[in-house]
DNA sequence: TCATTTTTTGAATCAGGTTCAATATTTGCA
DNA sequence: TGCAAATATTGAACCTGATTCAAAAAATGA
């Protein structure tokens, strides 16, 4: 009888609901609002239900940012596929987290306050791991576009790991999403456009890497170009009137 | 008579010694530990009071972030008054950064947390004002640092401004701080001496920028010359055995 | 010295996360 | 199909810890 392998899809399924109503009520009013009673309620479910499925209101918040990033690393997939040269995936790397920050915008938030010690080391241990293992393959892919790039000659790899190598992209990614909801921190110096500026001062490391082709990105007409080929090419479904600002 | 005087500096003298407590109780037991009653009581002082000073926990938290990021604009302020190439200067302020952390290895733990939605808006409009206000000093600093090298031709500034050409470096930097607090990840990948690294990306990045003189971050004794100099010449009472790893 | 103002106190209040005994549902078997 | 056992759901009670505020203490100043 399927019956054993019927619960485990419905169990999951609830599950996925549960973290839905949740990710919807952040949105809604906040992360600072969010309460387990009502995730449950939501749902149609009492509160112990809830506890089925996780084991405290950080493991919920854990879970939630896991399954947001599985999306993410879905976007990272695309450009693993993308037949381009590897320079060009790096940058895609960068812009497709842009979209997916544009798409998500409470993601990034809620990452920030997910790999706070507070909260991380208050989720259960096979949450933590799970999660980790969830963004694992954004790491692998960065890897190999990094070890392809050696292997053509299109960098030089001066005795450093793929990942020793772009990990001035990741840290630069990370700290800019971190920026952007830093409430009044970019306002303190008038910058605007964030992600834009972002994109820039990525190419910038990759020519301070020496990633072949150089590519100049002050020249504005050309970034506009480089960054729509990478939307058209790789997320043409859902960011056509995005960069053309 | 200065009486007036008197009491406002006892106040001022009081909070310190709250933040000083508070600080104490995280580094001793985690900002998850952390209870207003206990902070209160190691001065002893009755809960109600320490509301005098700060309006919740939350308000707590931004104030012991501002209180060291005073700190932080100190070791910035070295930086500024330094004479030296502004190159080097920017470099030395990724190294005061890291030798900020080295010292006061909860701080970034703690302003990645203060900085997340649910800590920042529940802090006082007040206090939000004042941290935001004890920052701004650093963003200064770079400002003019990145000034007088485009006044120099050290650097071209492609119709930016100052902040927009050095904004890689510090998301660069803030994301670093990030990635070292989230338990775990980077041991995913097995990466070692994270602000090592962090270092040789900046390097990389003011190349990018063909910020003169351009440097070569693989060469390794040089690399380890050039952040033991900035250590001897800028923060010699605090570093010494360092950065000879 | 004492009425008035200011400050401190800590027990009471409150919010919301978490638990768990009672209840309901499902399962497996005769 | 009926029924005992196993499993799942419920939500009110519990608990922790932040916050409040009436009462007590201390400072002020005339």
């Amino acid at each position: 009888m399927g019956t054993r392998e019927r619960k485990r899809r419905e169990f999951a399924e609830r599950e996925h609901r549960f973290l839905d109503a949740a990710r919807d009520q952040i949105c809604q009013d906040g992360l600072l609002a969010l309460q387990m009673a009502k995730v449950a309620r939501s749902c149609d479910y009492a509160t112990g239900t809830l506890y089925q499925h996780f084991a405290s209101k950080e493991d919920l918040l854990v879970a939630i940012c896991a399954e947001m990033a599985q999306t993410r690393v879905e976007f990272f997939q695309r450009v693993a596929n993308w037949k381009a040269p590897t320079r060009d995936k790096m940058f895609a790397l960068a812009v497709a987290d842009m979209l997916f920050a544009h798409r998500y915008p409470e993601h990034f938030r809620l990452s920030q306050f997910v790999f706070t010690e507070v909260i991380w080391e208050a989720a259960s241990p096979e949450r933590r791991r799970n999660t980790l293992e969830v963004c694992k393959p954004m790491g692998l892919i960065v890897h190999d576009i990094v070890a392809e790039a050696v292997a053509n000659g299109d960098v030089q790899d001066h005795g450093r790991t793929p990942l020793e190598l772009s990990i001035g992209q990741w840290t630069m990614t990370l700290g800019m999403h971190n920026l952007v909801h830093a409430e009044g921190v970019l306002d303190l110096y008038e910058l605007k456009d964030p992600y834009r500026m972002m994109l820039t001062q990525i190419q910038l490391l990759l020519n301070g890497l020496q990633w072949r082709p150089l590519f100049d990105p002050f020249d504005e007409p050309a970034m506009s170009e480089k960054i729509n080929h990478v939307c058209n090419a790789l997320f043409g479904d859902m960011c056509t009137a995005k960069e053309q600002r």
